[in-house]
RNA sequence: GGAGGGAUACCCAAGCGGCCAACGGGGGCAGACUGUAAAUCUGCUGGCAUUGCCUUCGGAGGUUCGAAUCCUCCUCCCUCCA
């Protein structure tokens, strides 16, 4: 196997689709770094583990020498927002802008490598646009081929409203690969369209046409629905050590190897050799902990990934306590249930009579059985679930 | 502009005068078990309170001993026609 197919191979691995595969065979075979763009929203990002996929498969670009674009579309951000009913959201502010753009950077960082990052905005040349030039641009594409979009196309069937400006979004992402002259587009497989668009205009303009390559939308922690954080299913890159080890081994076991191919950097092979070593026995969480020990580190650091394991270990083999709880001093005097909700362990005192009688309550590790009860002054943990803790100190004050 | 249909708890969705704090499913939470916060099974899932009270079925009124259920007006959404 020749290097240039070895690549390949890892700019394949977990790729929706390549269009067109051997116009990517023919740039690589040029042997000079590709430009890779990849456009993302302006607005704040507080990116998950879904959005990372797409900034792997840039690193994987990078590693091979490539120079990867990180485009932030603020000049489609201070338009409005075209998609769906939604009231167009207030334009951005350019002060927004730059700090958004600050949040991108301390993010994206963790996986990119800054020195081979080129950051730009495309208001540096949409802004520059007259209004003959974009109507010049909008000549060059037509309502037929707007319409092939699925949702435009299901909306006009159904005779919904299609805002003039909405077919400009497509036609100015498309230019965005234009003014970069990018040889190879990344995005999501619900960005097909735009990004076909793209390749139609540098055609047009006499550019040779980017290749495309989507990548799948991540499922969630949930396996079935896509990674968002308004489904509440998702990893935040943000998020400490020990949180995002325990979200990751609450992954199926099916959903890990999703994960491992979307997520990790371990070359395939690797992989395929873990999950035929769990076909013959070997317990699939050992393996779930590799893949939680690499996430964490790359958004940590390795020792944090370490200590979040053990601590993973320490919970569920000892029911040790986490090192570090909230800590509550209330007075005494008060029951149970009411004690449960002032150290913000239950939304409410109903819901800590519940707990209590699913036998959910512990303090100081001993199971409690009386919601009512009264408990004497004193320093206690009190446990609700597995995975909630207070230190309540009660003091008699009366 | 006209004719119909709809709005129920986090989401979907029953209920159509009292047995409704409201079936069922999803989600969430908890317990058991385990190989992990996987899988499976079971339970819980408005609030407050020493089992009684308070708020809830788009909004505001009304009928009734009693309404999510009937009437009036209003708001929003959908379908068909112009």
């Amino acid at each position: 196997m020749n290097s240039q197919s070895a690549d390949l191979e890892l700019l394949r691995r977990g790729a929706d689709e390549i269009l067109i595969e051997a116009d990517l065979v023919k740039k690589l075979a040029e042997q000079r770094p590709l430009r890779i763009k990849a456009g993302f929203d302006p607005t704040a990002p507080d990116l998950h583990l879904g959005h990372t996929v797409l900034i792997n498969k840039m690193r994987q670009f990078q590693d091979l020498g490539h120079e990867v674009i990180f485009l932030i579309g603020d000049f489609t951000g201070m338009i409005g927002d075209p998609s769906g009913k939604n009231a167009t959201r207030p334009p951005m502010t350019p002060e927004q802008v730059t700090e958004n753009a600050k949040t991108y950077k301390e993010q994206i960082f963790r996986i990119l490598d800054p020195e081979r990052t080129r950051l730009v905005f495309n208001s540096e040349w949409m802004g520059q646009m007259s209004a003959a030039d974009m109507i010049q641009l909008a000549a060059r594409h037509t309502v037929a081929r707007m319409l092939e979009r699925d949702d435009f196309h299901k909306r006009y069937q159904a005779n919904q409203a299609i805002a003039i400006h909405e077919f400009l979004y497509p036609l100015v992402q498309g230019y965005d690969s234009v003014a970069l002259q990018a040889d190879v587009e990344l995005g999501g497989t619900d960005q097909k369209f735009n990004l076909l668009v793209g390749r139609q205009l540098q055609e047009q303009y006499g550019q040779p046409p980017q290749v495309i390559l989507t990548m799948p939308i991540l499922e969630g922690t949930d396996g079935v629905q896509k990674m968002s954080k308004s489904l509440n299913n998702y990893i935040g890159i943000k998020e400490p050590a020990e949180e995002m080890f325990g979200k990751l081994m609450s992954v199926s076991d099916d959903l890990m190897w999703r994960y491992f191919e979307l997520l990790s950097f371990r070359p395939m092979t690797e992989v395929e050799a873990l999950q035929r070593a769990v076909a013959e026995g070997r317990n699939p969480r050992d393996v779930k902990f590799e893949l939680a020990v690499e996430i964490v580190a790359r958004f940590h650091d390795q020792a944090a990934a370490e200590a979040a394991r053990e601590a993973f270990i320490a919970r569920f083999r000892e029911g040790a306590m986490p090192a570090e709880m909230p800590a509550i001093e209330l007075a005494a005097g008060q029951q149970l249930a009411q004690i449960l909700k002032a150290a913000g362990l239950t939304p409410s005192t109903s819901e800590a009579h519940r707990m209590v009688q699913q036998g959910a309550v512990r303090m100081d590790g001993e199971r409690l059985a009386d919601s009512r009860a009264e408990i004497a002054p004193g320093c206690y943990i009190f446990q609700v679930g597995k995975r909630k803790f207070a230190r309540v100190t009660l003091t008699a004050d009366k």
